[in-house]
DNA sequence: CTCGATTGCTTGAAGTATCAAGCTCTATGA
DNA sequence: TCATAGAGCTTGATACTTCAAGCAATCGAG
């Protein structure tokens, strides 16, 4: 299946570094970019508001917190503490699960699903200026394949096929 | 220059949206990826390495704070407390500059060329098993074409054009 | 020359991320 | 039905990031 001997790695060509370097770049700048948008308009760094807006989406606006971690792509401990630090805020409670007691909602609250209401022109409107207001159509089109492409490579295998909740 | 009242958001089209999706979730999963590969292997996170290597790449493996950062992307301050644990592992050291006494050079040492001649090879294979082998030769050149163009977009306007040290 | 503004970089505190370890509860199968 | 493995989530320690504030050296206008 590999035909190159291990210790004789093949090096990206100029051309892919330069693709590379630019991933690097733009995913940094952009990343600090919205994280600094949000964190002055909103309070909250740009993976929390991610959190919100994944509850807001939701059934009753609540998810386990396995599923909203699979969602956010980020690990279980993380949205721990990040729902931690939301509950705190006011933004979203956390409410046992009746059929599973080890189980746990996560509760977008009133007050929360008003932050998302009033940040969200605002943190739509950067993300068009960074992204969408650079980009042709197709440039645009061709960005969300090449980013859809890479996300599969890197899911957990079948993930989330498995889950109980989901029938 | 502005046609849209301020308070009338021009939301993201569906299309739109499943782009913005595709890209948050490729770069968190990406990048937490890259963090753990280079974490496992050469024991710091991305962003270091990409110190270490910037230093490689520079005349006499040395580079001012201020021009490292701005070639990393990140602030002085996240680059100084980087510097400090990257020194503590005896890869960059620090030293002073001759002609402006205020400036630091940070220099690549022996063992901290060793450590990326050591790492890199694998770092590469991870990000080509993640990036390039998923994508064809024009998807990558989109993604460069993309991501470059968004990169511009937020850089500092004229970034860099006036430092001293760059004659 | 001199003083105020700026540049270059660092520091400390507070917030967030990560990892391993832990707890409780559920499912499995013998 | 009971033990054991695993699932679901949390915790605490350590590392990293951010922000504001700070110090020292340089620049530039007068």
């Amino acid at each position: 299946m590999n035909t190159a001997s291990a210790d004789e790695p093949r090096w990206l060509s100029d051309e892919e570094q330069r693709v590379w370097r630019a991933y690097l770049h733009a995913t940094t700048l952009l990343d600090d970019h919205l994280d600094r948008q949000l964190q002055r308009d909103a309070g909250m760094p740009h993976i929390y508001y991610g959190l919100l807006v994944a509850l807001d989406e939701a059934p009753h606006r609540r998810l386990r917190m396995t599923e909203l971690a699979m969602k956010a792509k980020i690990t279980r401990s993380r949205l721990s503490h990040a729902i931690a630090r939301l509950e705190k805020n006011g933004w979203v409670r956390r409410e046992d699960c009746d059929s599973d007691k080890r189980g746990q909602f996560a509760v977008l609250t009133d007050e929360g699903h008003e932050v998302l209401r009033r940040t969200a022109p605002g943190h739509v409107a950067a993300v068009r200026q960074a992204v969408f207001d650079r980009l042709s159509p197709d440039q645009q089109k061709a960005l969300g394949e090449a980013m859809r492409l890479i996300a599969e490579g890197l899911q957990p295998k079948e993930a989330g096929a498995d889950l109980p909740w989901l029938r």
